[in-house]
DNA sequence: AGCACGCCGACT
DNA sequence: GTCGGCGTGCTC
């Protein structure tokens, strides 16, 4: 049989399956899926099974055999495979990426020799042709003839031309094979012995001087469970050379086993039983078991206010899925990924709980994974790449917060979790429930375009099916939305007020100190960062290398560059104008935690950014912080608009809304709205009533009255309009292609070359050119202008924006094109990054 | 992506 | 006359 193997290659020349034949020794056990080392170029690579065939497609001396299977279980499904297709072509990537994307990066493999004296070499020493003193050779006979090639290099950087000669000679011989990234974690354990009975024979005449080693004996053969070595050592108060020696005796038993880290444990997590469904909830839970039981493909949008309790529709959704014998993923944004979250989940499944989010080590990881895909999990609580999560039969894919930007992959795969899930759904006839309290255009058009008759891009998987709307407008308990004060800081300005706190703002955060309640205050960050700039002349540090201002990092006093890591070393003086009214400005965050300080003496402070978040841990202790009431404020960036729930926080305070109302972004009245409507839901969801106060120069500006009335219907109203004119998404859709070369005048000839192709590609399938405005499918090609950021690395970025609607088959024409480009290598001469669907315009 | 094969300049 | 520069082309 022959093994169809895409190789980990990432490159279009390479973006095929490769055939190789399998041994017999492998037979039955390569399939759909496997993970294989396979030679390749006079390599050995890694590779993905996607096809068993019985013949080869070429010719058979070309043929070779696969050289080793990576893993005893597949990593991938053959339905997983098929969605990696998918992703491949809609996507525009290579098939590996994708593949690769689906399982734990400890499972990257990459190759590694072992090199071993060859027997003949060893028999006869004289015909090593190689002085017996190198040190290398004496290593190696020490090591039982053979080591890793890569160890000798190591050990014996001076030996390269000796070792290489002695591999080509014979004399040592060199087996290429794959290395995972990360073996299992190994622990010796202890086992009783094999024969019980033999053991207490021997104990009972046993020398007295032995006393520890038959204590431990003793031990193994009343508890007759493994235990790790250590802990027996110390149970029993001796070492474990000690227990080792009655190893040797044939009284207990010592093997390796594999560890599973479980970052979860010793946590535990108080059961908690269904709550009784309110009757809004109980009508949704309704709709969605009903769906569950048809096991035939649905996509549901939850509308559901902030407070509405989505949460426990979800529970019991998945509870009432399991009953079916079916297994459920979650998606949540990374950052509403919080202990409060995953105890929610573990509360109500316990161990049946796996749990994926990048904050977990790659082997934590690896395991959480293991557990899904050996059947020990039925759910999966994770960010983006849970979606892939390799359950066998899913019932419930339920996406958390929808609309959230962070579900699309900024790097490639550029897939969205959104759309992959609704195709993975319909693979598995499972039910996909997109929640949210503001859900994206994008969503909330394919959940109503059937009944309002609005002529959208037509494209996109929600769409494909048509989902259902489903509302929950109410908070539970009848518990109200919180009032939104809006305060227009220009007033504040005519008053003579200077501070970035208006009166309001200052009033209540002065009364919720003096309540003991808390407060959570949320910087739009987007806008302000912490850079560098001269104050007498205006001179910015930037990044030699990109277009773009270097960041200030405190801790290490110098500027670095977000986009290349360049970094320098923070200036005395201004370097234009050797001025020394040189400035860092610092984080806003930091500057309000300044004013909060000076203006409220004593106030807790604890403030949640990039600063204060990176290290393992922090955010959640912060949190714990704030939950426990040791501190009055919460100051943070977005990541304290999402999921939080502390019962004593009354007022939300939105210090600047419209830094994001007006960047260059098509999405940007969208993001406001969304983080206003966001933020203001974390305050009085519990006993206390809730406040919001939003700080703006833009009363009047759609995105935040909408915000304001909590009205979201005239909020989508209001921005249809918009991107309808503007012919945006929902009305279209778009795809971004990045060029980008060192030679600029390159990067805009092929840029031009491309537009062409993609503009006579189009015409010859007869597809217009540009939007009539009539709802029919049109595609219309932009650019090529300079990026955003024009120049990152040292090399030019120019782009092209492909607008589209209707089945027009974009991203097939796109690869044709670039296919036009590419010279006899099958490579274009710049390098093109392809973005469908593109979150970011920036 | 690598690595080999292949055709033109500065060395023994 | 040879070593080696990196341009093109292939990898089952």
């Amino acid at each position: 049989m022959i093994a169809r193997v895409i190789v980990d290659v990432p490159s279009r020349a390479t973006d095929r399956p490769f055939d190789y034949a399998i041994p017999d020794a492998m037979a039955g056990w390569v399939e759909v899926g496997s993970r294989v080392g396979v030679p390749f170029g006079g390599r050995v690579l890694q590779g993905f099974v996607v096809g068993i065939a019985p013949f080869a497609e070429v010719d058979a001396r070309k043929l070779k055999p696969v050289a080793e299977l990576l893993d005893h279980l597949p990593p991938l499904s053959p339905d997983l495979v098929e969605l990696g297709q998918w992703i491949a072509e809609k996507y525009c990537c290579p098939l590996t990426t994708a593949l690769q994307a689906m399982i734990p990066s400890a499972l990257k493999g990459k190759a590694d020799s072992v090199v071993r004296l060859s027997e003949d070499a060893a028999a006869e020493p004289d015909g090593l042709f190689v002085a017996e003193e190198e040190p290398w050779l004496r290593y190696l006979r020490q090591q039982g003839g053979e080591a890793r090639l890569a160890l000798l290099q190591e050990r014996f950087p001076e030996a390269a031309a000796s070792v290489k000669a002695a591999i080509g000679r014979g004399t040592l011989e060199e087996r290429v094979s794959i290395r995972d990234r990360l073996a299992v974690r190994k622990v010796l354990t202890v086992y009783p012995s094999e024969d019980a009975d033999a053991v207490r024979a021997e104990l009972a005449n046993a020398s007295a001087r032995a006393a520890k080693q038959r204590e431990a004996a003793q031990y193994m053969l009343e508890h007759a469970e493994p235990i790790p070595l250590a802990a027996l050592a110390q149970a029993l108060a001796t070492t474990t050379g000690t227990i080792r020696g009655a190893e040797a005796k044939g009284w207990l038993a010592i093997r390796e086993t594999e560890q599973r880290r479980d970052p979860y444990a010793g946590r535990g997590f108080g059961k908690t039983a269904p709550l009784r469904l309110t009757e809004g909830q109980q009508a949704v839970y309704d709709e969605l078991a009903k769906a569950v039981d048809d096991a035939s493909p649905r996509v549901f949008l939850l509308h559901g206010v902030t407070g509405s309790g989505k949460t426990e529709v979800y529970l019991q959704a998945i509870e009432r899925c399991l009953k079916d014998d079916r297994q459920a993923i979650v998606l949540v944004p990374e950052i509403a990924l919080t202990p409060q979250m995953v105890e929610r989940f573990k509360g109500r499944f316990g161990d049946a709980v796996a749990v994926l989010h990048s904050r977990l080590s790659s082997g934590e990881r690896y395991d959480e994974w293991r557990k899904i895909r050996e059947g020990r999990a039925e759910v999966a609580v994770g960010a983006r790449s849970a979606v892939f999560a390799p359950f066998k039969r899913i019932g419930l894919i339920i996406i958390d917060e929808e609309h959230e930007s962070s579900y699309k992959q900024e790097e490639s795969p550029k897939y969205h979790a959104r759309d992959v899930a609704v195709r993975r759904a319909n693979q598995h006839g499972a039910v996909v429930v997109l929640g949210s309290a503001t859900p994206s255009l994008e969503s909330f058009v394919a959940a109503t375009a059937s009944r309002g008759g609005l002529e959208t891009a037509g494209e996109g998987a929600a769409a494909k099916r048509g989902a259902s709307l489903l509302p929950m407008p109410d908070r539970v308990a009848g518990r109200p939305l919180p009032k939104v004060h809006v305060v227009d800081m220009r007033d504040e300005l005519k008053d003579g007020n200077r501070s970035m706190f208006s009166r309001q703002l200052h009033e209540g955060l002065l009364r919720r100190l003096e309540r003991g309640e808390q407060s959570v205050l949320l910087l739009n960050r987007r806008g302000y960062s912490t850079f560098v700039m001269c104050r007498s002349c205006g001179y910015t540090a930037q990044c030699p290398h990109c277009d773009i201002s270097l960041t200030y990092h405190q801790k290490s006093r110098a500027l670095r560059c977000h986009y290349c890591g360049h970094a320098e070393q923070e200036p005395k003086a201004c370097p234009s104008c050797e001025s020394e009214h040189i400035r860092f400005f610092g984080t806003g965050t930091q500057r309000v935690e300044e004013e909060l300080a000076k203006l409220f003496p004593g106030i807790r402070v604890i403030r949640m950014d990039v600063d204060t978040t990176t290290e393992k841990g922090s955010h959640e202790k912060w949190l714990t912080q704030f939950g426990n009431r040791e501190a009055d404020v919460l100051l943070g960036t977005q990541m304290v608009a999402k999921g939080l729930d502390f019962p004593y926080v009354t007022l939300v305070g939105v210090i600047a809304a419209d830094t994001s109302l007006h960047l260059p972004d098509f999405r940007a009245a969208e993001k406001t709205f969304q983080l206003l409507t966001q933020v203001a839901g974390r305050a009085g969801r519990h006993e206390l009533p809730g406040e919001v106060i939003v700080q703006t120069y833009n009363p009047e500006h759609y995105a935040i009255v909408s915000a304001r009335h909590h009205d979201y219907a005239s909020f989508v109203r209001e921005e249809l309009k918009h991107r309808r004119f503007m012919a945006y998404p929902p009305f279209c859709r778009l795809i971004l292609v990045t060029l980008s070369h060192e030679q600029l005048a390159l990067v805009i000839g092929e840029g031009e070359k491309l537009a062409g192709a993609l503009r006579d590609l189009a015409r010859a399938a007869g597809i217009r050119g540009s939007d009539e405005g009539d709802g029919s499918r049109f595609m219309d090609v932009l650019g090529p202008v300079a990026s955003p950021i024009p120049r990152m690395k040292d090399r030019y970025r120019f782009q092209c924006m492909l607008k589209y609607r209707g089945n027009v088959g974009a991203a097939d024409l796109l690869q044709q094109a670039i296919a036009q480009l590419a010279g006899t290598n099958g490579q274009p001469p710049v390098t093109m990054s392809v973005d469908v669907d593109p979150q970011m315009i920036l």
